[in-house]
Formats: C-alpha cells, structure tokens, sequence
DNA sequence: GTAGGGTTAG
C-alpha cells in the first residue's frame, strides 16, 4: 500500500496557448478510493482536465481497486467532456455501460450528454437522453445548451417547452434559464428574447448576473442592442462577463466609440481590472469600424499591461491594422509575437489578401507551413482569396488542388467562391462555369454572382443570363443581381431589356441596402450617407466636390450612372452620383486633414463603378493616398490608379 | 459526493 505522490508540474494545456504551472501536487493513497476519485475531482474542478484524465487512466493501472465508481467516472467524464475529448469519453462511456453506472445514474448521463454535444454528436447526446431512465432538470438543460451548441436553437427552445410541461415551472433554476435565452438569441423573430425575459421575471430571477448577462448577449444578437444594454444598466451586480459582454456587444455592431467608453467606464469609474479578454474586444470593434486612431491607443494600453505577447490579444492587434488600412503595421506587429497560433498566421495571410498584395500573403502562408502549423480550412479560404483579389491564377489552381490532396480538406462553398471569382476574374468563364457544376455542394447566391460578375466584365451575355437566373432564385431580394445584369444588357445596348429589369426590380419592391462611409478623425468617427445633409460642416463638403467635380471633368470625367437603380432621369441619376457616401467622406477627409497625408474610408457595400473612377483621379489631383475599405476588400487609390486592378 | 446542466471574448 505505498502511497503514490502525484504532482503534475509545468505542463501543457492542450487548446490553450500558455503553458502554466499547474497549482496541484498532493499524496494520493492508491489503495483508498475516496483519495483517489477526490484527487481526479480536484483537478477536474481546477480546470486540469488533461491532468485529470491521466490522473483517472494512471491511478487505474496502478490501483488495487477492482474498479472505478462513479465518484471518479463523474469527474473524468466530465473532464473529458470540457476538452474535449471524443475517444476520452467514449471510453469512459463503454466503462460506465459495462460497470451498469449508465444509463441508470443520471449524472453520467447529463455528462454524456455534455460530452457528446461537445464533441458535435448531436445524436448520441440525444441518445443518452431518451435511454435516461430520469427526466429531471439537469438532463433537460444539457440537452438544450448542447442543441444550441449544434446549431439546432428551433429544437432546443422545443425541449425547453418540453421541460416546462413535464416538469414544471418550479424546476427551472438559473441554468435551465440561461440555456433557453441563449437559444432565443439564435431563433429569429419577434421577440422572442422578451419572452423568457417575461418567465424568468416572473421566477424573480432576474437578480442572478448570469442571466442578466445571457440576456444581454441574447438581446444584442437579435439586434437589440437598446435592450440589452438596458438590462446591463439594471443589474443589481455586474461581473467580468458582464462588462466583456457589453463591449462584445458593440464591437460586433461596429461601434468602436461605444465599445471604448464601456471599456473605460469599466476600468475608470468602476476600477475594474482590464483584462486580455475586454481588450480584445476594443481592438475588434476598431477593426470593424476602422478607427485606427483608437485601435492605436488601445493598442500602446495592451503594450503597457505587457499583453502584446498573449497570442489572442496580439492576433486581434494584427487584425485591427489589417482592417484599418495599416497591414504595414500589422507585419510588424506579427514579427513581434512570440507565439502565433493558426488564427494568427491566418489573420495575416487575410490581411495581405484583402489588400491586393497576394504575393506577400503566400509568403506568409509558406512560412507558416514551414513553422510547423498545419493549414485548416479557414485558412485556405484566405489563401484562395488573396489570390482571387491579386489575380494568381496559377497559385489559386495550384493551392486549390492541394488543400484536398495534401491537407485532406474537402472544399467548401466559400472555396469554389474564391475560385469561380479568380477564374472569371481572369476571363476563364468557361472554366468556371465547369467548376459551379462539378460542385458536390449546392452553389450559394454569392457562387452564382461572382459569375454573373465576371461575365459583366467579359462581356458574355449568355452565361451572364444563366449565372442571374441561378442567383436570383437563390436570393431574389438582392438587388445586386438584377444591376449586374442590366448593366450586362446595357453593355449590349439591349434597352428593352434594361427596361425589363428595371420593372422588375420596382414590382419586387427590390430595396438595395442603405450605403453608408466612415471616416475617423481625432478618433471620432464621421458616418455619411447618400446624399447626407446632417453633417455640420455638409455645405463645404459639397462646396468641395462641385469644385472637384469641374477638375475631373477636365481630366475626362464622365459619370457612370449604371449603378444607380432609381427611376429617374439621367440628370437625376447624375445627382445621385454626385452625392453618394464614399465621395462625401473622401471630400470630408481631404478637407479636415494635413495636405499629403493618407485617407481611410470605411464602408459597408461595395464601391460602386463611378466612385470608383472618381476617387482614382481625386487621388492624382490631390496628391493623396485615398485607401477604401469596402465590404468585399481594400482599394488604395494612388496616383489614380487602384490596387484592384479595377476588378472587384 | 458543495457529484451532473448555464453566460462573454479572441
């Protein structure tokens, strides 16, 4: 009966990039089973679930217990389960059948049920359910945060109802509560989140601060950010999460000012600590609003807390500057890292990609093959975009034939887009075309756009015909499509059919999405929309552009009015232009800042043809550098040419 | 057996 020391010292955490020293080192008394299954438990709870499950497989071989109980199956399973660990815990499972712990002992199954959910076996987790021969609360609500974690939020709000009519509502605690908001939050319609909100008000639960930051994230998701906000300022207690929550909550609307004054309310007024979590946050509402003056402050605070090096941080640095326009200082920031993980090497490689330079961006994605990591389906999709937005034909092809060759990953509908766009791009319709059909995956909207798109550009009539047709039956909301097309008619000098087109986008009541630029300045972000009046300074701003418009037209300016949709007269049309969001920003940041430097527009649609034309030569009369971020990839205007080649 | 199920971020 030795007593065995058990002391697990620096060690690695699989699924976590720092390794840490684990606080764990005690005697365990293998012949007493109470030591041993406490011993795995302990580091089970701590959060040492690799630990634990060598803990659970060692004490087993070395034991002269006959076999485990579940008091040490329990914390194994459940370790197994937050890993996680698929062959882990079907292994644990065979154990527990066999030894007759399941499916007889509910708390097995609840964390068979965790375990399988985890592991994205919806199936079995629903399996281990129905064999319960228990149906209490616990089982239910693993069985509806697993749903929701298997993108199944429909069924898992369906076994919540489940739980109150078998159950009652007396069994529903603060965790059944929290599993059912956080399915509202993926469920789409109206009101939905107010619902549960109403029923947990009416079990007084709203006190709890796991609930109340459940539905603060479950009213942002379903673009109520008002609402939960008010719920955030209601509550009694708030925690860490609750105040990451929050900036989350306007980092993925894109609001970086609204994001940083939470952040500094939380460490100011609150003294709360700052943490990598919460910085993160600010940096990915910068990234997404483009406010690099911010995403720049926020940066030198993660540079004075020394958090540069902690790789989650330091990948949402890289991945500002890429998104703000700075991919220079991204590369930098990337050279400095001690640790890079896939995301890391991937943030960057989509960096390059996004702004035109896909040379770099392969030769960012060589080294990394070189340091040893091993490329993952996100990846490629940054690979074959950086080559579908630079042009490399043959480096696409190439990469395209290996990520299933070499790397074992089937493409997906995201892949044949980049593809299907770097082959129409380059005048291979055909080809293309071939690739949508020999698809084993349904071709989505974007597939057939891209297409449709390219035959614009190629002048291919036909096809053109073809790829609308397909996109339109797949999305025919999208007024993109129909503009394409018309413009493909207009090309061809096919007046009754832009005319067709034009009815039908009236009768379908086809609206195009408002269009929106940003321009940050002195850290404050300036929004403009067509033809926007609302911005104090709006009469100098068109002052400027009438002055610009005149010195366009001497350099052969003629405006491009085939994306505007309106049914208007061509002077109308030329009106509309004129006003359209991205000339009003560039005009007001040309106007606000020091001759020479370099402008940032941030927006949310596409640039269209004629703003694309326009910011060229305002970019040679000026002098400036103008860089545009739009939703498909970055233009640098200079010297009145564009780094997209005047494809995109 | 404070045994199992619950929220945020990258």
């Amino acid at each position: 009966m030795k007593p065995l020391f058990l002391s697990t010292t620096t060690t690695t955490r699989p699924f976590s990039s720092s390794s840490l020293t684990v606080p764990f080192s005690r005697v365990v008394d293998t012949s007493s089973a109470s030591s041993w299954s406490s011993a795995i438990a302990d580091l089970s709870r701590s959060g040492h679930h690799s630990e634990a499950l060598l803990a659970f497989l060692s004490l087993r071989r070395l034991s002269s217990q006959p076999s485990p109980t579940p008091s040490s199956l329990l914390p194994a399973l459940s370790s197994a389960a937050s890993l996680p660990s698929l062959p882990f815990g079907r292994q644990l499972h065979l154990l527990s059948l066999r030894l007759g712990y399941s499916p007889a002992d509910p708390f097995i199954s609840s964390s068979l049920i965790n375990l399988y959910s985890k592991t994205q076996h919806p199936a079995d987790a629903h399996a281990a359910f129905l064999e319960s021969p228990v149906r209490n609360a616990v089982l239910y609500t693993a069985l509806v945060s697993g749903l929701v974690r298997n993108a199944n939020p429909l069924k898992a709000l369906a076994v919540f109802k489940q739980l109150i009519s078998n159950l009652g509502t007396s069994e529903i605690d603060p965790a059944a509560i929290v599993s059912a908001i956080s399915a509202c939050a993926r469920v789409s319609g109206a009101n939905v989140v107010g619902g549960v909100h109403g029923l947990l008000v009416k079990l007084g639960m709203e006190a709890e601060t796991v609930v109340g930051n459940t539905l603060v994230d479950a009213y942002a998701k379903s673009g109520e950010v008002g609402n939960g906000r008010k719920v955030f300022d209601e509550m009694p207690e708030r925690d860490e999460v609750s105040w990451n929550s929050m900036v989350a909550v306007y980092a993925q609307g894109g609001k970086p000012v609204e994001a940083v004054e939470v952040y500094m309310e939380m460490v100011g007024r609150e003294s709360r600590r700052s943490t990598a979590v919460a910085l993160s946050a600010v940096m990915h509402a910068c990234a997404k609003g483009g406010a690099v003056q911010v995403g720049r402050c926020v940066h030198n605070q993660v540079i004075r807390m020394a958090l540069e090096d902690n790789v989650y941080v330091g990948t949402s640095v890289v991945d500002m500057y890429c998104k703000c326009g700075r991919v220079d200082a991204a590369w930098k920031a990337f050279g400095r890292m001690k640790e890079r993980n896939i995301k890391t090497w991937s943030a960057m490689v989509a960096g390059y990609g996004m702004h035109g330079r896909g040379r770099e961006a392969l030769d960012v994605f060589k080294q990394m093959i070189e340091a040893g990591v091993r490329p993952n389906y996100i990846t490629f999709i940054s690979v074959l975009d950086a080559c579908s937005h630079s042009g490399l034909l043959e480096d696409g092809r190439r990469w395209f034939k290996a990520m299933k060759q070499d790397y074992d990953i089937d493409p997906g509908v995201e892949h044949y887009g980049c593809m299907v766009d770097l082959l129409g791009r380059a005048g291979c319709l055909d080809e293309s075309y071939g690739l949508i059909k020999e698809m084993r995956l349904e071709p989505d909207s974007m597939i057939w756009g891209s297409l449709l798109a390219a035959c614009r550009v190629h002048k291919n009539i036909e096809l053109g015909e073809i790829s609308a047709r397909q996109a339109l039956k797949l999305d025919p909301k999208n007024c993109g499509f129909y503009v394409s097309l018309s413009n493909i008619y207009a090309d061809f000098g096919r007046w009754k059919d832009v005319e067709r087109m034009r009815v039908l986008i009236k009768t379908r009541g086809i609206m195009k999405p408002p269009g929106y630029s940003l321009v940050e300045l002195k850290g404050k972000s300036h929004m403009f929309m067509v033809g926007d009046r609302r911005h104090p300074q709006h009469e100098e701003i068109y002052g400027y552009l009438d002055k610009l418009r005149v010195r366009m037209q001497e350099l052969g300016y003629v405006p491009d009015t085939g994306s505007v949709l309106h049914d208007v007269e061509q002077e109308e049309k030329e009106t509309i232009l004129r006003v359209h969001s991205e000339k009003l920003a560039v005009a007001f940041a040309i106007m606000s800042t020091v001759p020479g430097s370099p402008i940032l527009v941030i927006k949310n649609l596409r640039v269209c043809g004629d703003c694309h034309t326009a910011i060229k030569m305002i970019a040679k009369l000026e002098g400036r550098e103008i860089v545009v971020r739009d939703s498909h990839r970055f233009h640098h205007f200079k010297d009145g040419v564009c780094s997209c080649g005047d494809y995109w």
